[in-house]
DNA sequence: ATTATTTAGGATGTGTATATCCTAAATAAG
DNA sequence: CTTATTTAGGATATACACATCCTAAATAAT
């Protein structure tokens, strides 16, 4: 994968908060439940992103999270920066592991690779949390917004019925084994 | 990466034996020695290949493993096949983790990665340890070996000037912690 | 037979990303 | 002040890929 685990949970959530009015607090527990990404993993990362000026947080009764920039202005590649900071991200080894591989020694995945590697760059860069809030879900009725769209939110943010049911998580483990 | 660190090492260890005349018994602690892959893991991979049918291995005083087909004949597909069994490759899945990502609900990386995925898949199938063994470094002289190849074989296969000196190994652990 | 050498195969160790837990601190309301 | 709620932060647990170890079995030479 192109960024960690860390950070594909950092931007469903933060994809999710996008869907709120700008400045609105949300809860961690509320952004797990909808979103199915590990309340711990929220509680743990967003103290990251608060450190790293994308977040603002107040505690207490009725505090909770919110975006500090537009999501239109939170580019992927910052929230990848925030979380994977000392990771060193895939896309900057060989894919074939061999250390002599570049431009004057390719391997045969080189060309293909770097190409790749471009234009995931490009993207990461171009695309913001705004993108990514208009495409896994809804989006309040805007130039990027698609009404069909909505349809697919189901599925995606698992929303629960209930409205605030005391830490009965909803999130699919994903484990393989038995 | 595309495939596992397994995959990586036994393709460079085949490439390498892929260097000797077809039929040559090759000792797994030569081979570490000249590519630099951990002598415990060859000793473990082999047999797999030697189960896969790519190797074939004899026991005792002058045992060794030798290429069942020629290096023209074992795609890197077949390789990765052998050892990345069980292990769901990264191609398969979408790039930025999303379950939806698809044809109809691309994610942003969808293009660019499906495109990178199509190369890929076809270089795998189209290389083979003949062309791994040319581009690594020396392959006896043929259609596709080329002269100045062999000035960097030096750097890949690290030679040790000791033709046997027992046991000592001289990868490089290349570890990141202190 | 005995010994040396080499692969076979099971068992075990290590490191790191991933995931969770628990207590403290802050805040709001009664 | 006390209690409930929510984030902060440190500590810990888990899973899996990566790496190693040790003994057995096979083979060859003496």
């Amino acid at each position: 994968m192109v960024y960690s685990k860390t950070t594909e949970y950092a931007i469903r959530a933060l994809a999710f908060m996008a869907t709120s009015p700008e400045g609105t607090l949300v809860r961690a527990h509320e952004i797990s439940q909808k979103t199915s990404v590990p309340y711990a993993y929220i509680a743990k990362t967003f103290q990251v992103l608060v450190g790293m000026e994308i977040l603002e947080s107040r505690r207490g009764p009725d505090g909770g999270f919110s975006l500090r920039r537009k999501p239109s202005e939170i580019r992927l590649i910052d929230i990848m920066k925030a979380l994977d900071d000392t990771r060193q991200s895939p896309l900057s080894k060989c894919v074939m592991g061999l250390e002599i591989c570049g431009e004057a020694n390719p391997c045969p995945l080189h060309s293909a690779w770097a190409a790749a590697k471009k234009r995931i760059m490009e993207q990461l860069e171009k695309n913001t949390l705004l993108d990514m809030a208009d495409l896994i879900g809804k989006f309040p009725a805007g130039p990027k917004s698609r009404q069909f769209l909505s349809r697919r939110m189901r599925n995606i943010f698992k929303y629960d019925a209930s409205p605030k049911s005391k830490e009965k998580q909803i999130w699919k483990p994903g484990r393989t084994k038995g």
